[in-house]
DNA sequence: AGCTTTCACTAACCTACATCAAGGAGATTC
DNA sequence: GAATCTCCTTGATGTAGGTTAGTGAAAGCT
């Protein structure tokens, strides 16, 4: 059904294909044009979201009305404001697509019930979130001990095909800095090597 | 047994005491004085800490010698090299005691035995990697949006008992800033309430 | 008790990045 | 095809936190 997914679970799990069409059955598919929002804080947020087609972000505003990005997500990505989702708290992020988007939502409660029917399926979470949390130490280990120009290298090497799909406000705004550092961060970078 | 971890495992998952015998059945007791290592740069990570008591801290250390904390761990705490633990790669930082300590080991391998024999134990695990995950986000948020001012008062909130713990070097290190700068803040914060 | 090491603090100067302001090249709209 | 946006770039100036350097108090060691 969604050979994409397929392989993206069967990456980590192996599960045979009943099993895997139960899992397909729980989900719902979603299209969102771009600039349109998933959740908007305040929302109560029961989904995340599996990314079939497309580029979005979630990020935070603060009271100045300032956005800070904390995630992509592109074609095999998971996406949702996880602290909400997670821990059942009013969400505090935007999700919002950057380009016209096609992505699969699945429900807290309805994952809760997979995971007691199939286990297997609470160990495939539990190594998705300990890629993610894994990351996530990367990314803070980064903030603490790179410059903007070392930062904003490894992102292109990391998310090269994040880096070509987003605009440089996006970049500038995942890297802590603001787009007019970063113009002149390239600069710098075009004129030595 | 360990009572302090029992707690620990009880208040996520529910379990009868035969199971919660054979997972202490298979951890490790090891004592670590101040200033020695629980891992090293190079070393193969096979094995994630729970505290029983002490404080010990994570930290990678950069070419230029500084150290960069990325995890305090006191009682009730687990600590590792997560990224060399989780995908078998050889460590990156420095596992250090910051006071002398007793901590309780348990292996990679013996864990994915326990997990098939017990799938709650895969249930407590991505419940308790999903809360730290969910806290590294909130950590790249604190980076991103706040001045270095905020991050000291939103440590000394959420961590009152490390932030007693440690010294100065400790804390200016975890939010990313100089002794000299976190000595600065202080000033500022007593001359204005 | 004396000596050394560690730690918190202060002050003067420095730097990476922010802020403010402006211009120009491509899209997009009417 | 002019008008409006959006996005990238550049320059001048500001600032939070870094760097360097020195002091004194407390803690550990012999």
């Amino acid at each position: 059904m969604y050979e994409q997914l397929e392989q993206h679970v069967l990456k980590v799990i192996s599960l045979p294909a009943d099993q895997l069409n139960e899992f397909f059955g729980l989900l719902r598919k979603t299209e969102v044009k771009k600039k349109q929002f998933l959740i908007r804080p305040r929302d109560t947020v029961t989904t995340e979201y599996y990314v079939l087609k497309g580029c979005l972000k979630a990020y935070y505003m603060d009271e100045t009305g300032e956005e800070h990005i904390i995630q992509f997500a592109i074609e095999d990505w998971w996406i949702s404001d996880f602290e909400a989702f997670f821990h059942t708290k009013p969400a505090k992020l935007y999700v919002e697509a950057i380009e016209d988007s096609v992505v699969l939502g699945i429900d807290r409660d309805i994952l809760e019930i997979l995971y007691r029917r199939i286990p297997r399926f609470e160990r495939f979470f539990r190594i998705k979130t300990t890629a993610a949390f894994v990351a996530g130490r990367e990314r803070i280990l980064a903030i603490l001990e790179k410059s903007a120009s070392e930062r904003y290298l490894d992102f292109c090497a990391t998310y090269p095909a994040i880096e070509k799909r987003v605009n440089n406000y996006h970049i500038a705004n995942y890297l802590g800095i603001k787009p007019e550092s970063l113009s002149r961060i390239r600069r710098q970078l075009e004129l030595k090597p």
